[in-house]
DNA sequence: ACCTATAAGTTGCAAATCGAAACCCATCTG
DNA sequence: CAGATGGGTTTCGATTTGCAACTTATAGGT
């Protein structure tokens, strides 16, 4: 298990609360990896999510909103948007990543639906934890949470 | 941008519809933060999420029924019970580092309040994507999408 | 025996949110 | 002018949420 520092809600964790704020509902994230995926118009995630439309329509001004994802007209007279991620959004990849692979981990028997390959070489791609200066990979249990900036020495907890 | 295949819903994508049915709402994920920082009874995430007590009773028995989490006796007389990490729950770490990265990046001034770090040498970690054959790091760029085990070639989509 | 405290829920009910279908608006095609 | 297309908004019943009060079980004190 991951040994991290006791809560002080105030300071901490807020980095979660910030996120979950954005993309803590049913659609959202399934929303984003159609973006991710080129699904980019109304209509298209409409048919493909099989979503309300006022719902659809909710969460799309939230997301732009929130700035993670702007509208781009492709067309005038009428004037239409498409959805495109912004640099936050498109930052949102690897959470992405890391929820496919443990959905694709834990909801699948055979093979996964989806893999991610690296396109060089055909290789699926792997996503690790990674020590810059021991240049090493670091394992779940090897990571210690340190508050950011007060030099609060975390009263270490016990483990399971 | 990332370039994915086209999607096919019934087949694919069901990863992250699996993966949202059991963490797309607004406490679950911090629920499980909370649990892997020791937070592991009732009242004490009552009391540190501020939390409505029937929503938590209610998320941690959809945790305990989807094997993220298990109740753990930890007394007798009255019996009463911790919640503790399943290897499944103990999986879904990375993407935790995720999201929890994504709101440092975004919605943090100054430092992140929270600051992984690598226990043996004091570094703050990184998430990378890796290629296992070629070695290297993966940009979210390079890497495409491709269905588990049908042979579709995905045609291929243009970028933003 | 009685009172209080602790821990972990459950219940009742008002308020907010969701979802399906219908409706609206602008424009292009026949 | 009658559809069709694309992108929504409105309406309204169903579901989910959140607060407060209540329950259950037990230990400790007086």
């Amino acid at each position: 298990m991951v040994a991290l520092a006791p809560p002080h809600s105030e300071t901490d964790g807020c980095s979660i609360q910030a996120t979950l704020a954005v993309i803590s509902d049913r659609w959202t994230l399934l929303i984003l990896r159609n973006v991710f995926r080129g699904v980019r118009r109304f209509g298209e995630m409409q048919a493909d999510l099989d979503i309300a439309r006022n719902i659809l329509s909710d969460r799309l001004s939230k997301l732009v909103e929130h700035d993670v994802l702007e509208k781009v007209p492709y067309q005038h007279k009428p004037t239409r948007y498409e959805y495109h991620l912004t640099a936050k959004g498109a930052d949102l990849s690897p959470a992405l990543v890391a929820l496919m692979g443990w959905g694709d981990r834990w909801y699948t028997d055979g093979q996964p639906p989806t893999v991610l390959i690296h396109e060089a070489c055909g290789t699926p791609v792997v996503q690790r934890l990674e020590c810059p200066s021991c240049q090493s990979e670091v394992l779940p249990h090897q990571i210690r949470s340190q508050p950011g900036f007060e030099l609060v020495s975390p009263t270490s907890e016990e483990l399971s």
